[in-house]
DNA sequence: GTTAGGG
DNA sequence: CCCTAAC
């Protein structure tokens, strides 16, 4: 395994991570991470790393303006922008995947922000602060995620004068947020768990925040610490190792902005399983066929567009209160406030995601293979989709909230009815795969450009960033992952909502899913759009030889037969689907019959056009003509048939 | 998996 | 280009 730190969470236990936000005071950051659990788990990827990541993201966010020098290895971000230019270098160096975990790992203790975003309480709680720290600071290095796992009633103050800003909703007075009061704002009014008292071995996460507590601080000085109370529930909640549901799958998740993203993936890569292969379902997957991981004998298929890229939580909102139970309640009830905005005092929302789902993920294996490289195999399909670089993306209701400057009250999120819910979609910077070239194990990027464009994954060739810049501060690198560890709680197949039909998960998320027990689920009430999750593929306009191409064959096989149209003139075009060549036709048919003046792009000669008219002339009267055969036919069938009778 | 069309 | 219904 590339990922060499894992912090093994029980699998029902649900790792607060503590991300210690920023970049600037890498040195000075001190990052206070539980104890591993479990070095057993350590293969499995916790999807809460993904939270984590993404509470990193959002205190990061807040300290963008002020990044450090420190990013300069990897990234030469300034100020967690991500340039375009940068991913692109990352993407074009095939570095050997092996050393850059190490690096990466450093990003991430530079760029990381705390996970304990999610909870996070003003620094007027200084009850919460304790004098011993169980965790020791952090190297550089490590600082970034740590998850704590095994911890349980973990507090995290983060007082940043940066002040948050996540992708749907931003703060603005961080120091003032207290994620964890009791005035917590459920939105999804789904499951929600107390903290030690409700625990149960689902419990992805809330259980585990109790005891103690973990304070981040980012003052002047930016600095964290998390302080332990007691590690009792770690211990307790060890979950049985049969437990398929829980398993946590670890992954490295590192926020850089973006860029190394790729790397992370590589060491995965590296371990090259020789025939493990990943694919990323196309949508129109014949048409790859001649795509050589086709052959594969194990084929990961991630399917991005249904989302496939999209990681559910099914949590929600919920309202928890740090303190063990009976104040959840009563913020649930509702003091919930509506002033989740700019300018929150004392009134924290609070976010409790169970489980995020990661995306549809298909593995295959031989029969013969063992359920040991089952498991790597999944661990590196799992860890590739994460490490491609990931972002997340905020719903509700349902619906995509892009307008990374709104305000939680402005977004909705501050209403507890609303359903919230994050996603995690393919970042631009995906494109990890083919960094580790010596890998084919895992397919998805590296094909993407031939399987589909439209797969989030863009291809390393175009790569485009579709984000707006404020998505920009989302994206989250799994790629190196600082430690967080973050269970990874499947979502519950048959309990969410959601969308995705189980059939179609083969993914290991449907199996963990099962395990987890029905507090953890919380189905998101809507399905998303799946334009949301989605990637739209990168337009590419069609040339004028193309045209000529498309002409000819046209011309040649007619109309209507467009998987010979594809065939024939775009065979090696792995970009244009047969649906596209379709499409087009129809286009220049329009184009033709419109004037010159009407029309747009890259001007096609008269000549062709003409060409097109006559041949979409000639074709819709063969066509009228087969029409009318076989009207004809089926008159004389009938005729027949009445007349015998 | 292909087609055909609407969006 | 995307998404789907209809084959």
């Amino acid at each position: 395994m590339v990922v060499k730190r894992k912090l093994s969470c029980g699998s029902n236990v649900f790792d607060f991570p503590s991300i210690p936000k920023a970049p600037r005071s890498s040195l000075r950051r001190k990052v206070s991470s539980s104890k591993l659990a479990d070095d057993k788990d350590n293969s499995q990827i916790c999807a809460i790393d993904l939270l984590a990541s993404l509470a990193g993201k959002l205190l990061e966010e807040s300290e963008s303006s002020s990044t450090s020098t420190t990013y300069a290895n990897h990234d030469h971000l300034g100020g967690g922008v991500i340039k375009q230019e940068v991913l692109e270098d990352v993407y074009n160096n095939n570095k050997p995947c092996k050393s850059e975990f190490s690096d990466h790992v450093n990003l991430a203790s530079k760029s990381t922000s705390s996970v304990t975003c999610l909870q996070v309480s003003s620094v007027d709680n200084d009850g919460i602060l304790e004098q011993t720290p169980v965790f020791s600071d952090c190297k550089k290095e490590e600082c970034g995620l740590k998850s704590l796992v095994g911890t349980e009633e973990e507090t995290c103050v983060v007082n940043e004068a940066g002040g948050f800003v996540a992708d749907g909703f931003s703060l603005k007075d961080p120091s003032q947020l207290r994620l964890q009061s009791p005035e917590s704002v459920h939105l999804d009014g789904d499951v929600k768990l107390a903290p030690c008292t409700d625990r149960v071995l689902d419990d992805s996460f809330e259980g585990y925040v109790n005891h103690s507590k973990l304070v981040c601080r980012d003052d002047d000085d930016n600095y964290c610490k998390y302080y332990k109370f007691s590690d009792n529930c770690k211990k307790s909640y060890r979950p049985p190792p049969s437990r398929v549901g829980n398993r946590r799958i670890k992954k490295c998740v590192m926020k850089n902005y973006g860029r190394g993203v790729s790397k992370l993936k590589c060491s995965e890569d590296t371990r090259t399983d020789g025939h493990l292969k990943a694919l990323y379902r196309k949508r129109k997957l014949p048409y790859y066929g001649y795509n050589p991981w086709k052959r594969e004998t194990v084929h990961r298929k991630r399917r991005l567009s249904d989302k496939g890229l999209v990681v559910n939580y099914d949590g929600g909102l919920s309202s928890e209160s740090v303190s063990n139970s009976p104040l959840k309640r009563e913020s649930e009830d509702g003091i919930l406030s509506s002033e989740i905005g700019l300018h929150l005092k004392d009134s924290p929302v609070k976010f409790s995601i169970k489980s995020l789902r990661i995306p549809e993920l298909v593995i295959e294996v031989p029969e013969t293979a063992t359920v040991g490289l089952l498991k790597r195999t999944v661990k590196e399909a799992v860890t590739a989709l994460l490490g491609g670089g990931i972002r997340i993306g905020v719903l509700v209701q349902g619906k995509k909230v892009r307008d990374d400057s709104s305000t939680l009250s402005q977004t909705g999120l501050s209403c507890r009815d609303n359903n919230l819910g994050f996603t995690l979609e393919p970042g631009p910077e995906t494109l990890p795969v083919p960094l580790c070239s010596e890998t084919p194990v895992v397919s998805m990027p590296t094909d993407s450009t031939d399987l589909s464009e439209r797969s989030a994954a863009s291809p390393a060739l175009d790569i485009v960033i579709p984000l707006p810049p404020q998505d920009a501060d989302l994206l989250i690198n799994s790629g190196k992952s600082v430690e967080t560890n973050h269970e990874l709680v499947p979502y519950q197949s048959d309990i969410s909502a959601d969308e995705q039909p189980s059939s179609d998960s083969r993914a290991l998320v449907p199996v963990s899913a099962l395990e987890s027990g029905p507090l953890a689920i919380v189905p998101l009430n809507e399905k998303p759009k799946r334009t949301e999750l989605s990637q739209r593929r990168t337009r590419r306009p069609f040339s004028v030889t193309e045209v000529e191409a498309l002409v000819q064959a046209v011309e040649e096989v007619g109309t209507g037969r467009w998987r010979d149209v594809k065939l024939r003139s775009f065979e090696n075009a792995s970009h244009r689907t047969y649906v596209d060549l379709k499409d087009k036709w129809k286009t220049l048919v329009h184009t033709a019959s419109i004037s010159p003046q009407q029309r747009r792009g890259e001007p096609v000669p008269q000549e062709l056009l003409d060409r097109v008219l006559a041949a979409h002339r000639h074709w819709s009267e063969h066509q009228m003509k087969q029409n009318g055969k076989l009207q004809v036919a089926t008159t004389m069938v009938v005729v027949q048939s009445g007349s015998s009778m």
